[in-house]
DNA sequence: GTCTATAGACTGATAGAC
DNA sequence: GTCTATCAGTCTATAGAC
């Protein structure tokens, strides 16, 4: 999704060049939308920081709007096809007998995300903050980055409903849109927790911020139904 | 915090108009502010829907700025109060003997919150937007509004720790971010759930919503120490 | 493909009349 | 307190040279 869609014949230019115009852009829009934002991004903050001009933005994506999907896109498509990678490894084991484990499906679920936070110096920091970001991005995404997320949802959706019989399709959704608050808010505003725990708590930790995530989530999907539970106590 | 300041000896040049200029503004931003957010709101869109113009709300706030703090605090601060005043409730209570219980803190803390949808007309969906918003809108709002967070931080972070004495801070830390997270996704974003649920969960609905919400994140709580977790199976 | 120059509209803030 | 008029700057997008 990152790559130029330049034929494999073509002959570049200058094929050893550092990087071309769109590859930089691509890179400073990662950037400055991951760590501002869509609206408070404007394309001359973003042209002067890939040192290019305002009309290559026009040239390689026809507006601020195409290139901010695509650099979504970017992020999103990879996350996506490692999450159904790891679905897919759990699913083939379990045809053995024993389907998936909870923390198991959430562990595919948010690793691949989390992940993103690894990669070196402050890039993954914004990577991050972007993934977390799509969710509070009104208007600017929502049609093209749903379809990103459509196989995701098919697959992981049933692997849920088939690791907790117990809970009501509506206490599913309830918390799948719990987990999903849980983990955007994460990725998107690290450090406050960092800042509320003084320290104690480091959310660039991908393997600390995954164990507690999954702790929580996990104990929270399989309480028992609000219903279930008023029926028990009144 | 939303009155005007005008000493009650005051007398005003029309008693019974229906809403000064300064009431009108508030009420505007309220809305856009809400389902805007503070950087794709425009001073124009906020002057013309509060029929008055750009130059009072400078005279009146000082700057776009002044004007989106003043809003915040308007509204949390008697979400706040309302959370302390719960918390008195339960912990003057419990001088005879027991403690209050975790759901009982967790629905004076959400509570006040998520009350703030059952105003009347779409305003109340606004308000819910724009306290999920706070969380999510970076600069704009940091240090004004941490202040006025400070004594529920202070009140509500040691009731917690009591009802909870199983989890080492570091545990109880990254369950309060996540609450949070939890809380304010649900309040920013309402009409996810309901397309992911296809109608099924219904965020208009506050007891609902806070039933969920208190299960899910109360579960998470007593859910043991991932430390603790991991010396026992591996 | 990359650039300069600029169009055309919008931004927040302010001076000054009333 | 409220207004009009306007400043000085920003915004995205585009035309057209190279």
């Amino acid at each position: 999704m990152f790559q130029t869609d330049v034929p494999f014949f073509h002959t570049r230019a200058d094929p050893m060049a550092p990087t071309d115009t769109r590859q930089r852009l691509l890179e400073a829009a990662e950037r400055l939308f991951g760590s501002l934002g869509f609206a408070e991004t404007s394309l001359r903050a973003l042209t002067s920081a890939a040192e290019t001009n305002l009309a290559a933005v026009n040239y390689h994506f026809g507006s601020k709007e195409g290139l901010f999907k695509e650099v979504v896109q970017g992020v999103v498509a990879p996350v996506n096809r490692e999450r159904l990678r790891l679905l897919d490894e759990l699913e083939s084991r379990s045809e053995t007998g024993d389907s998936p484990q909870l923390d198991e499906i959430l562990r595919a679920f948010f690793g691949p995300a989390l992940a993103l936070g690894t990669r070196p110096d402050a890039q993954g920091e914004r990577l991050r903050k972007l993934m977390g970001r799509i969710r509070f991005e009104g208007s600017a995404v929502d049609e093209s980055v749903h379809e990103v997320f459509e196989e995701v949802e098919g697959r992981f959706g049933p692997a849920f409903m088939r690791a907790l019989p117990h809970l009501s399709p509506k206490g599913l959704f309830w918390r799948l849109h719990f987990a999903l608050g849980v983990m955007c808010s994460t990725m998107f505003n690290p450090n406050q927790v960092q800042l509320i725990s003084d320290g104690l708590c480091n959310p660039t930790d991908v393997q600390e911020t995954l164990d507690q995530m999954v702790r929580f989530v996990s104990a929270g999907f399989v309480a028992a139904d609000v219903e279930a539970a008023q029926g028990v106590t009144g």
